[in-house]
DNA sequence: GACAATTGCTTGCGTGCGCAACCTTTCTTC
DNA sequence: GAAGAAAGGTTGCGCACGCAAGCAATTGTC
């Protein structure tokens, strides 16, 4: 239980503070989790519901934040040819660029709020506990 | 990188998996929390301010939040006789039952969600990860 | 080949929250 | 002790999100 209270302080906290790191970039933490989704994600293009899932978000909510990335001319909507219901987000130049020019103050972030007074073993360990809490998981959805 | 893209997934699926856990006792995870604080403090009240902060929400969440909780005869709010600036949350009898009622079941949710597949060790190792991660979150707020 | 059933995405609607503005009460300073 | 500063809480407004409903396109079934 006290590894219990002590990780949701943290987590809100932390989230919070990653956010206000990427004001100065306009961007907010939702908005960069999809920008790094695009970029990996090969032609820079996801299908919306793959992204949405990815995100963990529903259809809705991802349509709303894609129309503010859209208009921030960060990502574009590209209709498919081959299935004329599906809608890819794509990375534009901008929005490449603009991940390009946010990340590395983004991981430095992570690093600095998060990583910082832990041994290399503790995050080690950290890796390997979040793996098996994400398995134990995704194994019970009930 | 890794124990961070773990951890950020896991929390998100985790506290929904909590939240429609509580669902059966009409409770919300931020109405539970009320619910453990107020229990905890001293004559089963708190200042709405020491509340907000302690629940890390704005004064305007908290009021809210209230609302709702007031209307369920779970709280009540009380005036403060020294300082008439103050109001107090109070736990009522019913709101003290309710969180009787759900917190095992809680609980349970928690073990199983989050440590069912962790050994001892490394839950132990998780309470000292986040005890230092809080400390330094808490140490930097710039 | 036509008519469900399903999939993909988008639009009302309600909710929960933060921010700024406001009112009231207390503290500070002179 | 009176004027200003500060603290405690509540309200207007906007934003992000989920849910349910809806529309378009595709797949399945006979």
């Amino acid at each position: 239980m006290r590894a219990w209270r002590n990780f949701i302080e943290s987590v809100s906290t932390m989230t919070s503070a990653l956010e206000s790191d990427l004001v100065p970039f306009g961007l907010t933490l939702g908005d960069y989790e999809v920008l790094v989704r695009l970029s990996e994600a090969e032609d820079h293009r996801l299908r919306m519901c793959d992204l949405a899932t990815s995100l963990q978000l529903s259809p809705s909510g991802l349509t709303r934040r894609l129309d503010g990335l859209v208009s921030s001319g960060l990502v574009e909507r590209v209709a498919s040819p081959s299935d004329r219901r599906v809608m890819f987000a794509a990375l534009t130049a901008a929005g490449h660029a603009k991940l390009v020019e946010a990340a590395p103050d983004h991981v430095a972030s992570v690093r600095n709020r998060f990583l910082k007074d832990l041994t290399k073993e503790q995050v080690r360990s950290l890796g390997d506990i979040f793996e098996i809490v994400r398995a134990n998981l995704t194994a019970c959805p009930e």
